[in-house]
DNA sequence: CGCATGGTTGAGAGGTCTCAAGAAAGGTGG
DNA sequence: CCACCTTTCTTGAGACCTCTCAACCATGCG
């Protein structure tokens, strides 16, 4: 039930990229526009590389699976620096556009629609969807600010409360949260290369969580069971 | 001879931003004009909040000094984000424009020019200005990612490394390096929070920095004796 | 049933923090 | 030019958080 790719959809209806575009208040005169501008979708396997750290990469809209913008430094310590979700604008502003050792990587099978790169002029020059990409470049930096903000001066516990409430908030904004629960499809490997802690105390702060009854994590899925709590607990701020 | 303040020159060879738009291929005429969209320079007082966290505030240039954007916890920890440093463009783009609870704080004091409001679209209007902070934005947005690894992944001695090549290489781009050195205005306790670290532990690190003689700091400046070997422990790369 | 993967636990080491005090540096008024 | 005061830097010692290493358990799959 927590699958969304049964059956055969309208595909402006389905698409959560779709979804945040018209949130943003993009017309959908201008989203069937977008729609010419974009390849078919493309599958990516776990670890495959969707950006190379080179310049002229076209840029993609996430459809469904996790990445993450990732660097890894000589000695193989790694840091994921975002959460790439469904509904995400990858490379069209700054943001993982050809940035040296930094590379976006599926850290779940993904599905990505890229744009032709002919015709990322047409897209950029559309009002409604400039400012709708702008808006998401925003939100994206704020996001980044907050990483800074959590890796620099929080515990590793509130560390974790933060994220999980992060993640739970933007999969609420393109349809992919069940109340208080969502999928969480990565390993605590992963958790810990972007909380910048080591896999074990992830697990260990996990468990403190689960103990009081703060998150349920099991079978790849999470349950934030009070999110007011830990809101409280890692000053969370939504929006 | 640390001072750029004596004299008067033609400002347009004097403002750091100008000797950075330059290098980034804006023409004179372009910066002629920007000058007329431009208030006279205004003057703060270290911890004066240069842009209050509300949207709005006109986008500035930093002629002199050093600011920071900032976030405070409740309980009073503080998260130095990124430098702002004089020739940075602040509040133009997203950066700085408008995030809860992050502030812009001179750490020393400051020289500004901000932009009159009437006039902010004529400057993203003009092709090179607006191609010159899109790429001012995009080394503001690499700096970012390259705090999130700093923090995440970076042990304190590789950090404080990190940070003090950052600092060079960004104050040479506008010609405030003295070869090897430059001006460190702010306390031990402003690096502290910028790297995510207590100010005991900052000094202690630098004092090791010091003994194996690959810096020199005393009375507010910096000298990096051993840039390469430097780079080396913390793999900085520089552009 | 056996293997591979990911999660869980224990124990000790190490990095970083806090508290607290002393030294140095810088500014001010006499 | 000195005495004083404030700010900043430095040092010491013990506590705490997080890491590493090394098993062991659980689950899923062939």
């Amino acid at each position: 039930m927590l699958s969304a790719e049964s059956g055969f959809v309208p595909i402006s209806r389905v698409r959560s990229f779709t979804r945040r575009l018209l949130a943003y208040g993009v017309q959908d005169v201008e989203i069937a526009r977008l729609d010419t501008a974009l390849h078919a979708p493309d599958s990516y396997q776990t670890n495959d590389v969707l950006h190379p750290s080179r310049p002229g990469a076209p840029p993609f809209f996430m459809l469904s699976g996790w990445a993450c913008l990732v660097r890894e430094l000589d000695d193989g310590r790694r840091q994921m620096v975002a959460f790439l979700l469904p509904g995400d604008a990858v490379g069209f502003d700054l943001l993982t556009q050809s940035r040296e050792s930094t590379r976006v990587v599926a850290v779940t099978p993904v599905r990505v629609q890229r744009v032709r790169p002919s015709l990322i002029g047409q897209i950029t020059g559309s009002p409604g969807l400039s400012r709708a990409l702008a808006i998401a470049s925003d939100q994206q930096q704020t996001r980044l600010i907050n990483q800074v903000v959590r890796l620099g001066r929080q515990t590793a516990y509130e560390r974790c409360a933060h994220l999980l409430l992060e993640l739970h908030a933007r999969l609420a904004e393109v349809g992919e949260t069940y109340g208080d629960s969502f999928r969480l499809p990565v390993k605590q490997e992963i958790l810990a290369d972007a909380l910048g802690l080591s896999l074990v105390h992830v697990n260990r702060t996990l468990q403190q969580l689960r103990r009081e009854g703060l998150v349920e994590l099991h079978g790849g899925s999470a349950i934030l069971q009070d999110r007011s709590a830990l809101a409280e607990i890692c000053e969370f701020r939504a929006g």
